[in-house]
DNA sequence: CTGAAAGCGCTTACAG
DNA sequence: CTGAAAGCGCTTACAG
């Protein structure tokens, strides 16, 4: 105490400080302070508390450089899709729930994928959480081989060595067609976002060979260059305005392209959701249950997949040997005003008007 | 290269395996990595060659114990609103525009403000970023002594220490009834999120100030309990559902509660926006500018706002002795659907059929 | 410009 | 259970 009130020293307080005040060695105050150390409870108690008195933190930075770092690197690559920053806050917490701490790597700085894993290995992250992205086997397996274990969140990454926690994506096209089909819709489109994606051309592979299944086709299709409202909205009027034929629903690769889609509809071409036209999209934002969008749409169970995500890390932390293993969530679909249509009566439609 | 090659082993290589393959000393390395170390030309030359082929990276955990980490926290607590994903991506971006990374500390979980600052200066971050939140002085003197600049971010916080950069919710206020008066309006109410933030009393300030001024008044107000749709369209609920006077036009604390409230106010009461009632928010969310919502809403300038949060923090690391600054930027009204009004008859009015 | 050495704050066998 | 010592990977005066 005397030391500490006098100097007005900014210096941080260290373990060199605590074991002086304490009278201990700094090897009894490190034990002390970590739970798996060995000290005797009177010792114990009698170091925390000087600890404690003097607001002795350890530094982290210090500590992980032996040991761990207690640092969890995310990469995001999805700054646009509004459902990431319910995730991003999931996956904090459940990080922090851990005592560790989210090392956040923005992937769209022109920034390659590869470029920002090595980035943030310079930091000895404990764990590597990639989202929505994948990342080259070698990659991943030069991480583990530093005993640094990966896992790919939201892309069905097969063979990537790491853990793998998502949906599938077939079976998310598949659930779509069979709504689509059970409401009574008969021209079914697909918009989805860059054909770059793996995820995009998975979901569309799903829905095409369900609709074959059942004696349909599909009706159309369109692509937005990014997940955004714009892109959705531009797909759409695209999509609806080509001559052909005109598809009576469309089932969005993500919700945002949805409401992008669903004010394109209405507010370009005046036809009615969900009578002229039905719509479904995939994740359940926020305003995919609001009154203006009321949009029918397939639901990622998001928050149990980020704590399976963020536990299957935990657990290969402490295992190292352990295989990474591969998570396939199931989705539901929510139904909601956008597709409603059932007992439909084509001539209804304004659709029906133009030529088919 | 030789050992590298004959060993599996999964060490990672150090400065000291770069130093025995170049020849040279420990510290040469060092310096030729460092841009501001001296070091021959050649001899730079020489060992970056050496270091790139053996893939060596820095370890930062084990610089930054004694120089500085490149570490920058930045604590978040509105995971609820949609701007802050925009918000958390410039952030991230400019950060390591300045080949530093972001700590991302979530202080949602229950946990104090107090408790996430002292948590990141473990890690010994070289700033922290505090997100629409404040910070006791106290506090925030802490982390100056320790040579860590605080940075507050969408809050006008007084005398906090803290470099500041925000808007003026007073103005923004003022802005807000100006437009509705402007436009016609006569009975201006006022929704708020929680009133324990000075934001939403300062804004509301403003508001009923200006209003006054122009010999107008407050013809009501609520309170949502968090920046939610929810919480917007329970508050707009209410607010309208109260017998006394209708208020013929809205102004929300931010546009997440804006959107709730437009729903609210068309599908509860069938009301017209914005014939019946106007409408204008804050934030200029992605969602304002659909063309479901089309609303009218003032916009802080965010990117700017967090360009100039990061270099005045960088700014200050450079010049430790710096006193903070204060930013405060101005807003602009960017009028959409929302609020079109101006020669309105009052007798079109479903409201005036209601008794005011 | 360069190397040897001390040091940053912590952890972890190793003896006792 | 505890202390002395070595070590983690790096940086930074200090001599040369």
């Amino acid at each position: 105490m005397k030391k500490s009130e006098t100097s007005p020293s900014s210096r941080r307080v260290t373990i060199t400080d605590v074991a002086r005040e304490a009278n201990v060695s700094i090897a009894a105050v490190s034990r002390a302070m970590n739970p798996k150390g060995s000290s005797s409870p009177q010792t114990r108690r009698h170091i925390l508390a000087v600890a404690n008195q003097l607001g002795y933190k350890p530094n982290r930075l210090a500590r992980g450089i032996k040991a761990r770092s207690s640092l969890i690197g995310i990469l995001v690559t999805n700054f646009e899709n509004p459902a990431y920053l319910a995730i991003l806050s999931e996956f904090s917490t459940a990080i922090q729930r851990h005592n560790c701490h989210t090392l956040l790597i923005n992937v769209n700085t022109g920034k390659s994928v590869s470029e920002a894993v090595s980035l943030v290995m310079e930091y000895h992250v404990d764990a590597l959480i990639v989202t929505s992205a994948t990342v080259p086997p070698e990659l991943v397996e030069a991480c583990q081989r530093q005993n640094t274990p990966v896992a790919i969140f939201g892309r069905n990454a097969e063979d990537s060595g790491a853990s793998v926690v998502t949906c599938d994506d077939l079976a998310i096209g598949r659930m779509a067609a069979d709504h689509l089909l059970d409401q009574g819709y008969q021209r079914p489109a697909y918009i989805g976002a860059s054909t770059h994606e793996q995820a995009t051309l998975n979901r569309q592979q799903g829905f095409v060979a369900r609709l074959e299944q059942r004696g349909s086709r599909l009706f159309g299709s369109g692509e937005g260059h990014q997940h955004s409202y714009d892109a959705g909205y531009g797909a759409a009027f695209e999509l609806l305005s080509s001559g052909n034929i005109a598809p009576d629903s469309i089932f969005f690769f993500d919700d945002i392209m949805a409401c992008g889609g669903i004010d394109a509809v209405r507010h370009e071409f005046s036809y009615r959701v969900p009578e002229d036209v039905g719509i479904v999209g995939v994740d359940d934002i926020l305003f995919a249950s609001s009154k203006s969008y009321d949009l029918t749409t397939i639901c990622q169970p998001f928050n149990d997949m980020v704590n399976k995500t963020v536990s299957s890390l935990f657990s290969r932390i402490q295992h190292p040997e352990a295989a990474p293993g591969r998570t396939i969530m199931s989705c539901h679909l929510i139904q909601r005003g956008t597709t409603q249509r059932v007992s439909y009566s084509e001539s209804d439609s304004l659709l029906a008007e133009r030529p088919v």
